[in-house]
DNA sequence: GATGAATGAGGCTTCATTCAT
DNA sequence: AATGAATGAAGCCTCATTCAT
């Protein structure tokens, strides 16, 4: 019922274009996205990814141009969900049952890619530079631009706001105070429904 | 009548320790924190800030002994009146007053210091491995500890974490929203207290 | 009536031998001296010569053993030319009028294979170290015993060299000035003759 | 009467700037001309030059920010004479005289700079693409400028871009065929004066 | 007749740091 | 209080080449 081909379900995307025989390209993945979460970009280097893989740095080379394309790859792969959602959201009335929705599917799209949001959000310096610093940053506009509502009152817009990072960075800091994920993840989200809510009703 | 010394009266803190005759010290402090925010940590070189400076590399190190000590003197410097609040917090009832007040204060902290915490909030997978990391995350458990009730509802502690976060990334992000700074800062104000409030009557 | 394989005439030279059913082998001489002769030898990766033709880079391998098997494939194929007229110029007495012949034989020679030479005389420093600087140089020497008379005065033995490399290189730069290729072959080609005339008379 | 400080004279031209305590500098042009002439730009590696110079790759860096810098330092050092003796010719009337005066003093100017010549006559595909290469083609130009007569007969400018190259070329060649460098010299000086006076001949 | 995947060597460059002066 | 000179480590990247399929 989950994951249905091993390999945590992220390949469902892309389809079969990339799955040759040899399955490098996805394990570089897999190793960078690991890496780059765990101690940045800049500190990640392609020889420590390589040494892991067990293969060279050439080889890396053969499957992406630069260091930067895997990090473009692992967010175009694993950000299509959200993308997806952005533009499911647009198409509806911006009614406050909406905007719950999408924090709803939005939580969970975040939970299921939550290695790269992590590292999204501890290198945003980096990040910025990259090019998928701008991808990022156009989700995000599309995101405020569902949640939140330009005529309101810059409180409640706030409120919005607040309720899309604590989303992006609640489930991270509960877990290290040592609370359990899952618990984590249900109080945030209520807290971010609660939030959204709240704004409605102030500019309502 | 302010800024007693034409560098934007941040000096205030540390007292005369470090008012040598020369001021590079200072300016080098000035510049890193500069290009520390702008660029990020790892792709801030000694270089970059030597030559901004017009001095050597080597002059930095006569100030410092490693570009890590750098970014410590920073923050040790930036930071001290959030330690004396956590110290002041941890003296006082934690009655909801005292954490509204707590957290007015705090904001005002972290607009006084507001390139660092920039910096802090966009590096942190960066900030994690320096020294600075493990202060900034004992800082972190200060506030959490006064703000936060252990044994209130799962949804009320994420309610202070999250008043707490608002605070740290909420001016960043209304500010490149086009809001003005000023009204900014109060917007955000108003949605951190609003969530502490709440928690306390959640588990009042 | 003429070029009867659609390839500038080329093939003319080396017959058969190489006429297989697919015509790559001779694509990937074609876009080399292209890109030899544009942006030197070294500059030009056989990633480059691959990509421009759709095809791997293993698959040159299959029609090259090297890719310095390139560029020697090229010369053969383009020098046979030349070296048939050093061949006739050596059984001929070394009149002036035979001296003539061969100047004009020759300089048609180059124009016929004007990449090739382009190349030959930008990329000195890397011919020389590759197997066709020999041959280049055994080629020279060939036309230096049939045009330069080895009892002639100093004077004379330079200008018959000169001659020659003004035939090299004349036509490059006067192209470059501006002036129109069939003009600059004349004027070059007058000027070749005049010289070795000179010598003629000058050592008689 | 020659060499007052020992380096072959070339110190000259840029005065006592560079005159650190240290050498190093001209150490590593010194090298690094000897290497490009010898082995082309491009197979010279740094490492190769470092090594030779018994420093490291970083030592470089210290003094050059490229391996281009050091071509171009190298280029801006040694054809400042060459430099000079353009703006001198500009200033003349365009006699023959003149004209006889500016090939003499070329032929000292390249003799004394002959490694850098023989490098950029040998590379000239590289040297294309480096900022020298612009430089050089300038020179050039300025020389052509002095020389040819813009209104003579085609074949007249042939013989006096002939002179030139003949100057350019000539010496390698001829020293290349076993004979004296300095009867090579006088040699070729004869053949390049005698093109431009035909030159002057023809048109007037 | 060609591809997909990989390698080993080596390229240029940058960095934080040191130390004698 | 600062400089000039240098180092060692490491970074990203590219190349010609190989080989099983």
């Amino acid at each position: 019922m989950e994951a249905r081909d091993g390999t945590d379900g992220r390949r469902g995307a892309d389809g079969a274009k990339q799955r040759r025989r040899g399955n490098t390209r996805q394990r570089i993945q897999d190793v960078a996205l690991e890496l780059f979460a765990e101690q940045g970009y800049e500190k990640t280097s392609l020889r420590e990814i390589a040494e892991r893989l067990d293969v060279t740095k050439a080889a890396l080379y053969y499957h992406f141009k630069t260091k930067e394309e895997i990090i473009v790859s692992l967010f175009e792969d694993l950000t299509k969900p959200i993308e997806d959602l952005i533009d499911w959201g647009r198409r509806q009335p911006h009614t406050l049952e909406t905007k719950k929705e999408i924090i709803r599917r939005y939580s969970d799209a975040l939970t299921a890619a939550s290695p790269l949001f992590r590292f999204m959000q501890e290198n945003q310096a980096t990040v910025r530079d990259l090019r998928i610093g701008q991808m990022f940053k156009n989700r995000m506009l599309g995101m405020r631009d569902i949640i939140v509502d330009p005529d309101a009152d810059l409180v409640d817009q706030v409120r919005c706001v607040s309720a899309l990072f604590t989303l992006h960075a609640g489930m991270f800091v509960m877990r290290d105070m040592g609370v359990d994920p899952e618990d984590a993840r249900g109080a945030v989200l209520e807290v971010a429904i609660d939030l959204v809510t709240q704004a409605q009703h102030g500019s309502g």
